[in-house]
RNA sequence: GGAGAGGUGGCCGAGUGGCUUAAGGCGGCGGUUUGCUAAACCGUUGUACGGUCAAAAGCUGUACCCAGGGUUCGAAUCCCUGCCUCUCCGCCA
């Protein structure tokens, strides 16, 4: 969410910044609404103002004991008028406040402009994709063969779009998460957090998933709880309505969780493997940041990702999301885009933000600089590192042999006992 | 699931309809005193949204005592609903 004062005073930019990101503009209605909300809201307070000054009058005649019922025949009516301005100003400031929630972050000035992904902007490529004797097969053709992920039974227990991790799938998989999180907490500095999986709707609004993407999250019967679509919204919401001390920041977590997305509008897209479920899991850094080094937290927060893919030697690219990819409650986003040989392309592992202090003004995200500074809104900062059933799925695919059988990458092999390859039983 | 007790500023804590403009304390900030420190004393103290102003500062108004409704000329205070916390009982990994 923008300021509203800042939206105010610079329309024309943010219709700049609108058009930018190729969408229409839901300014329309901004300027009139403000204004009268602000007309109703001055006559309300006048009106208030008198009541409370006659109130006191009507206290002190009361008390002298003289007779004050013309007065309070009057704040009948004044009480009356007030009420009636108070519900036109709360709907006015609902209108608005609405329209405030659905414009975007505005994008930093690096970042590039364009319509759509094939306008980000790539910015450095780490490690060469393998050069293979064979055909390299796909992971949902080599995971079956080898017996560690099943989507027949998936599909019987569950449904579309999930999967069934057995024998040293499921091991993989753990492991993936451990080496990850040892990484982030013993090398980067990252503490961990292990968040409830279902959170409320104050929660969602907070980080933006509320209330435009709705239809994205899963929902939980009679409750206002919803599953969550990534650590994002638990950790980012973890100091909600707190004023942190500047000397804290910036704090750096990172939290192992699974995450539910119900892809609704993703029809299509990705439906082979486990590119793209409904659960999924996720080790998730999070940064609460002072604003003036939000970006070089960014830079950094991108490195403790890609540390992932490069101890695990996966060949991956990072690119700039253009204005038109960016998401809504981003200023910045690099995507990690890991190599898949069986696609022979870049797929998106990670997508380290800044968030600058959009998220924090939803959430009431403060810092306050020394004992007797004004608070003002940190920004706040996320990537993942990494997404754990995409990582697997890349060991699977660039790890892979003639036989079909998988080399285990070596930075993993003390997860898994020492484990060197992963054939058929 | 049952019974009970609670939710007041950064923190503790008083406050059962109008001298409350939320007492008092702690903490913070500024100052006085002091060779230095401590102590003492004095002053000060939050957020949001309006108005005024070219703008800022300042001045000024309104709202905010968990949230949302209601009663009243007037609500931290009375009523209703919800959320959360704590204690005890039951059930449970």
């Amino acid at each position: 969410m923008l300021d509203l004062i800042f939206v105010r005073e610079n329309l024309e930019k943010i219709r700049q910044m609108l058009r930018n990101r190729g969408l229409s503009d839901p300014l329309t209605d901004f300027e009139a609404l403000d204004r009268e909300r602000r007309r109703v809201i001055t006559e309300a307070e006048a009106l208030k103002a008198r009541r409370n000054k006659v109130s006191d009058e009507i206290a002190v005649l009361k008390k002298r004991g003289q007779d004050a019922s013309a007065l309070i025949q009057e704040m009948k009516q004044t009480s009356a008028e007030i009420k009636r301005l108070d519900e036109e100003a709360k709907n006015l400031d609902t209108q608005l406040r609405a329209a405030l929630r659905l414009i975007p972050n505005i994008p930093h000035p690096t970042v590039p402009i364009g319509r759509a992904s094939e306008d980000n902007k790539e910015i450095r490529r780490w490690g060469e994709p393998r050069q293979f004797d064979f055909e390299p097969k796909a992971h949902w053709d080599l995971g079956p063969a080898l017996g560690i992920l099943d989507f027949d039974r998936a599909a019987k227990i569950s449904g579309a779009r999930f999967a069934v991790y057995s024998g040293f799938g499921a091991q993989l998989e753990r492991a993936l998460a451990n080496f990850m999180l040892d990484l982030h907490t013993r090398e980067h500095g990252y503490s961990e957090i292990l968040p409830p999986f279902i959170v409320n709707s104050a929660s969602l609004f907070g980080t933006g998933q509320l209330p435009k993407f709705a239809q994205d999250l899963f929902k939980l019967e009679n409750s206002d709880y919803w599953l969550i679509p990534t650590a994002e919204v638990p950790v980012t919401n973890l100091y909600r309505d707190e004023v942190l001390d500047a000397e804290q920041l910036p704090v750096k977590h990172c939290a192992w969780t699974a995450c539910f997305r119900s892809e609704a509008g993703s029809y299509g897209k990705d439906t082979r493997g486990i590119i793209r479920q409904h659960q999924f899991q996720k080790v998730e850094l999070v940064k609460f940041s002072l604003p003036e080094t939000s970006y070089d937290e960014l830079e950094s927060l991108t490195r403790d990702a890609e540390t992932v893919l490069q101890r695990l030697n996966l060949p991956y690219r990072v690119v700039s999301l253009c204005t038109g990819d960016l998401g809504f409650s981003s200023a910045k986003t690099y995507d990690l885009e890991v190599w898949l040989p069986s696609s022979r392309e870049y797929k998106e592992i990670s997508s380290c933000s800044n968030f600058e202090a959009f998220q924090a003004r939803r959430a009431n995200l403060r810092f306050r600089r020394g004992k007797g500074g004004k608070t003002e809104f940190l920004h706040t900062l996320n990537g993942s590192g990494l997404a754990v059933g995409r990582t697997w799925l890349a060991i699977i695919e660039n790890y892979q042999q003639a036989d079909g059988s998988v080399v285990v990458p070596e930075a993993l092999r003390p997860y898994l006992h020492g484990l060197e390859v992963i054939c058929r039983p």
